[in-house]
DNA sequence: TAGCCTACCAAGCACTTGCTTGGTACTAGT
DNA sequence: ACTAGTACCAAGCAAGTGCTTGGTAGGCTA
């Protein structure tokens, strides 16, 4: 058990990944620093020994998530693929993230909008304008390129594209029978072919 | 201004208004009494002679507008469309909902996993599975007649479905550009027959 | 053995929360 | 004039909130 698994993660980041858990359970304003400390077998002070407040916590969770994602995103933006190559990594790419950060990927649906209005995270905002440039960019080259049909709002493909995918973590629960990628390519199919016969 | 319109809205009306708005703008647990109390511009305590309790607000609300969307849902399934006709009708009502009561479905969406933890809010989980039993239904009736495609995971695409639809609350604003015929029809489009060229 | 570090506890402070209480002013019906 | 009902205010309580403070116990290093 002790072999070349993770190297044993320091006591701070077994509280963040509590931290975490609860945060994406019952949202960050609804989770007390004592539900964490309970959850830690600690008590609530002495959560201030690791950590510089609660804000501090989240904030940590979700830059740290953010920053690897967009590592992703920028190599497949980066490769040769055509355009909707480019959205269908994209999508892949983010349904592993909800397998692998839920919690993260949990809190940033639920409490981004009240997180934002804190100027402190204002950076989340901005990743959200990115994440816009880059999915309306994409389906405007899949328009041109004639790879993708030109009859409909691009503004509102990329909603609906946008919140499908992020939507399922709603229900995903990782470890279960589908795999990320078994709910990618279904999420694809209905995208580009639809459900008629 | 007094002459046919709506008649004239009692108080207590007008205050379940205002904290229609506020709860779907910041969350149920994140709005305060006072905050509902400031909005109306009398003191905290002045709502506990309209109203039980904050609970008994979001109850008064949630129930009503469900009743009545069920009202809608209970006339299309008894009509004589189709499996997929059926299921455009409920598309298009549930895109009605978001527009006409925009506050509701807001609170729905953000608070319900939070509300049925209390066992006052228990037919927020009888509703969610009688919704689930109508769309899985009328999935699985339309690729039996070979109206859908057969090739998908029914629970999967109910999902899909299913989100799509009410997230789209987190974006649509009433009185804009698009109406909800609009987007309903956009998304029909792109749920049938896909975005490929 | 001295000094420092990590990890924690016990107590409590300043503040916010939903809700209660006892009261006032006004209106409408009888 | 009497009563009942509506709509509100002023004051405050009990519980809970994030966070601070002063302290302890054990381990590591020089």
């Amino acid at each position: 058990m002790s072999a070349a698994s993770t190297p044993e993660p320091s006591r701070r980041d077994e509280l963040l990944a509590i931290a975490a858990g609860l945060f994406a359970e019952r949202g960050f304003k609804n989770t007390t620093v004592r539900d964490i400390a309970d959850a830690a077998g600690i008590l609530s002070g002495s959560l201030y020994h690791h950590f510089d407040s609660k804000e501090s916590m989240v904030d940590e969770l979700l830059d740290t998530f953010q920053t690897e994602l967009w590592k992703q995103y920028d190599a497949i933006t980066a490769s040769d693929l055509t355009a909707k190559g480019k959205l269908t990594a994209i999508v892949r790419a983010s349904f592993d993230a909800i397998d692998h950060h839920h919690s993260e990927v949990a809190i940033f649906q639920n409490d981004a909008a009240y997180l934002t209005t804190f100027e402190r995270f204002g950076y989340l905002a901005e990743r959200n304008r990115k994440f816009r440039t880059l999915w309306v960019g994409l389906l405007e080259d899949g328009v041109a390129s004639g790879e993708l049909r030109s009859d409909l709002d691009v503004e509102l493909v990329y909603r609906f594209l946008r919140d499908t995918v992020w939507v399922a973590v709603r229900w995903y629960r990782p470890g279960g029978s589908l795999t990320p990628a078994d709910v990618a390519d279904q999420y694809l199919t209905i995208l580009l072919e639809g459900i008629n016969q």
